[in-house]
RNA sequence: GGACCUAUGGUCUAGUGGUAUGACGUCCGCUUGACUCGCGGGAGAUCCCCGGUUCGAAUCCGGGUGGGUCCACCA
């Protein structure tokens, strides 16, 4: 070997491993698949980001750990990358980033601008990903808008049709004025809003009727006012009917339990619609439908005096018209929860619309016990799915009104009205640009494409699907269930529910064996990032200036499922911890130089020292409660306690304890027994650390161990076994007393602002009978190290270290 | 209103039925032939509060309080 660089400069040397991996294909999946599959279902990011923050980092790094342990554990890791670039989500970007809307531009422009947008932010994605070293293999990249994707969730939707899972209903339907579109239950979002209460009087023959709305402006939709059966104060009004006021119709006063009596006045109005409750009464009275809405929100040729008035404007100017004709009679300030759709923040709203939609209603009891065949980590995070599901109160509707996204796959016969589906064969199409291939089994041969888009986790509930090829050629049989899906909590309630929920009634399946869920990284108060709030971290400069294997040292100290703040300090320790492994290697392969690792093969614990048993003693434990954390995905631990290990026992310990043996060597065996304690332990400890920071331990490996070795990689090296031979527990406890003793000693050095170089006459150990015996194997060394002329020994029930 | 998680030195954090881990900070010392992004040492924690179980609880159970997250509440 030759002479060692200095420094280490983390900026040349990742970029010099990312491009030596990437040349020699170290992370593709083996398609022979020979050996057993650990399959990955990556979490395909929004393509709606132009900097990636340190919470993205974290997120991704963390099961990248457990693909690398896999790996190195011997199986054929699938590691795909995907995006998802289809749907609402990117639109939305698109349009803020543009200023454009669906009203602004043709559906041809629009795709365009999605489709460009699209691949910006892949190469954003591809280029902090591969900066952080991940292990991705880059042919399996999908996008949620090509082709194979297309074809899958195509595919999903006719299969669901056939097993007669799907309805086709005009019915009413939680609707965004914003982005224009019906929205499903998973996209809401709660946020508490300043509203007005308003008391509104109705007349009703000779008495006031006192209703509290904060929505007004759904006055002119009032189809009924409601009270409960058993409120005294209303029972004179069966059978009669209200005027509402300014519009000046009637409408039926009814009678319903859910009404609470004690809510405002106990009298309510029931509008189309003003929310969940003004369905079901619409439904159960079957009362008449008054639209005053236009699709974007302004009230419509119903209310021809507030015709064309936003839906916020109009309530100003109906509460003025209220309160001039005297019905407005008191207003009092609330602050109520509201559901908003997430991807905008407007207020849900209802419109009666034509949608497909996935029953899941009737279903949630199978769907609960679908959930529980997945193994979670944590096991708590089940009880989220549990919860959304029993909680659930609408259908999966999946019509979107949109225009970027993937089409249904389906026409409807002009003539007999019935859907006509293309081949599985010719998926993808897109039924606005092509007609069926064959004419309707009623005999006509005219069809009205479906204009509306699909949900786009229509798309993304079939991960595992579309990593699988499901239904093509060239579909990987067996391949679901994957072996890992890993996401954050977040996402329960979407993207783990609706693939369980696809998995389920498609193939009556579970989509994977186990599902890990990680929290997020939050800016160092615990707030969640974000741009607009200026405590955003961006990835790419902590990695310029602390390294990726530091940013993967911090996100590796996050507890499974719990979320992080970002600690600047914590990058800063990986990154001493990254020198410190450089140090200590450098020194180890100095120890190392006159050492011909080829000749062992395995370690004979007989031909070691005592401390060196303790060592590798040691060591087997850690490598034992190191492998059982990475198998419950449990990488924080593995983590924390191998760095432990290496700063504790290996440098502050052990290669202090040895610098006698391989310096000042008269002793040649033991000098050798030394350098095979270095070899296997600081190879062992190197495999440890490969998963968190692979660059590091790369560099290091290429400089010395790869020449013995003979594997091209540390990465396709094997993690290190527990193997019992290699447990010494005498050892163990001698090398403990030693350590003990040393601490002693160096704190009596230390007190007396001696140099720990300074020599000792006289050291008095007193210590139990048994243990003065371990320890008279160890005398030299502790002689040696410590710097002690004259060593004695005396008996006593504590340990004591005298010193003169 | 419900559910889940959480509460540990100045700060962040680990863990356990027998008073506690590591990091950062702080103080003192050491240029020990890998490392000052270092080494050695010190100070600093009644492990949120109240009950219960136990020989023993900070660790288990119940209740409370604070924080976080999810859900419900939209008249």
């Amino acid at each position: 070997m030759d002479e060692l660089p200095k420094n280490y400069d983390a900026n040349i040397s990742e970029q010099k491993w990312a491009d030596y991996w990437k040349e020699k294909g170290t992370y593709k999946f083996d398609e022979t698949r020979k050996k057993k599959i650990f399959s990955i279902d990556t979490p395909p990011p929004y393509a709606s980001a132009d900097h990636l923050h340190v919470g993205h980092a974290m997120h991704y790094s963390q099961f990248e750990f457990i693909a690398r342990y896999k790996k190195m554990k011997g199986f054929n890791v699938f590691f795909p990358m995907g995006y998802d670039d289809n749907g609402l989500p990117t639109e939305r970007f698109v349009e803020k980033k543009h200023n454009v809307n669906k009203n602004t531009i043709t559906r041809a422009n629009f795709i365009k601008l999605c489709l460009e947008e699209t691949k910006k932010c892949g190469v954003v994605y591809y280029n902090l990903f591969t900066r952080l070293g991940f292990s991705i293999d880059w042919d399996l990249l999908f996008q949620t808008i090509d082709d194979r994707s297309r074809h899958v969730s195509q595919a999903s939707f006719i299969a669901l049709y056939k097993k007669k899972l799907l309805d086709h209903t005009d019915q009413p339907t939680t609707w965004c004025m914003t982005c224009q579109t019906t929205i499903a239950q998973a996209d809401f979002e709660n946020v508490d809003l300043q509203s007005t209460f308003n008391d509104i009087v109705f007349k009703s023959e000779n008495q006031d009727l006192i209703i509290s709305t904060t929505r007004p402006e759904l006055i002119p939709a009032c189809v009924a006012l409601f009270t409960n059966p058993d409120d005294e104060r209303y029972q004179k009004l069966k059978g009669k009917f209200a005027a509402v006021p300014l519009f000046n119709y009637k409408v039926p006063i009814l009678f319903d339990e859910t009404v609470d009596k004690e809510k405002g006045t106990g009298l309510m109005m029931c509008c189309t619609f003003g929310d969940k409750e003004d369905v079901e009464k619409w439904y159960k009275y079957k009362l008449p439908l008054k639209i005053v809405f236009t699709e974007d929100g302004r009230l419509n040729d119903s209310v021809p005096e507030f015709k064309g008035l936003k839906i916020k404007d109009a309530r100003a100017k109906i509460i003025e018209a209220l309160k001039n004709c005297g019905a407005l009679i008191k207003q009092q300030p609330i602050t109520h929860a509201v559901n908003v759709h997430e991807r905008c923040g407007t207020e849900v709203e209802f419109m009666k619309k034509k949608q497909w939609s996935i029953r899941v209603l009737d279903k949630k009891d199978e769907l609960i016990e679908a959930g529980n065949k997945v193994n979670w980590y944590p096991e708590h995070m089940k009880i989220r799915y549990e919860h959304w599901v029993r909680n659930l109160q609408w259908d999966w509707g999946i019509s979107r009104q949109r225009y970027y996204g993937v089409p249904f796959p389906l026409w409807y016969c002009d003539k007999c009205g019935s859907v006509k589906f293309p081949e599985i064969k010719d998926l993808p199409i897109d039924p606005r640009e092509q007609n069926p291939k064959t004419p309707c089994p009623c005999g006509n041969n005219t069809f009205t494409p479906e204009m509306d888009v699909m949900d786009t986790w229509m798309t993304s509930s079939m991960t595992p699907y579309i990593n699988a090829h499901w239904t093509m050629q060239d579909e990987k049989k067996d391949f679901v269930p994957m072996s890992l899906r890993p996401q954050a909590h977040d996402i329960i309630r979407t993207w783990a529910f609706y693939t369980i929920v696809k998995a389920h009634f498609l193939e009556n399946k579970s989509p994977w064996e186990n599902i890990m869920i990680s929290g997020h990284g939050q800016d160092p108060h615990g707030k969640k990032m974000s741009k607009s709030k200026g405590n955003f971290v961006v990835a790419d400069e902590v990695i310029q200036k602390y390294s990726a294997d530091a940013l993967r040292y911090w996100a590796a100290g996050a507890k499974l499922g719990e979320d992080m703040p970002y600690q600047e300090k914590d990058v800063l320790t990986g990154k001493k911890t990254i020198t410190k492994i450089w140090n200590a290697s450098k020194f180890t392969m100095m120890n190392l130089k006159d050492y011909n690792a080829s000749a062992i093969n395995e370690l004979d614990m007989h031909q070691l020292e005592t401390m060196d048993r303790w060592l590798i003693s040691k060591l087997m434990r850690l490598v034992k409660s190191s492998t059982d954390s990475f198998e419950k995905y449990e990488y924080s631990t593995a983590k924390r306690e191998t760095d432990v290990f290496f700063w504790q026992n290996f440098c502050d310990s052990y290669l202090e304890f040895i610098k006698h043996r391989t310096y000042n060597s008269t002793d040649e065996e033991s000098k050798l027994a030394a350098q095979k304690t270095l070899y296997y332990a600081l190879l062992t400890q190197l495999k440890l650390f490969a998963p968190i920071m692979p660059f590091i331990t790369e560099e290091i490996y290429q400089m010395y161990f790869k020449e013995f070795e003979r594997e091209d990689s540390i990465h396709t090296t094997t993690w290190p076994e527990f193997t019992s031979e290699l447990v010494d527990e005498k050892s163990e406890r001698t090398g403990d007393l030693v350590v003990q003793i040393i601490s002693e000693v160096r704190k009596y050095k230390s007190t007396k602002q001696l140099s720990l170089k300074a020599e000792l006459n006289s050291v008095t150990i007193a210590c139990k009978k048994d243990e003065q015996e371990l320890l008279a194997g160890v005398a030299q060394d502790i002689k040696a190290i410590g710097l002690i002329k004259d060593l004695s020994f005396e008996t006593s029930e504590e340990l004591c270290v005298v010193i003169e």
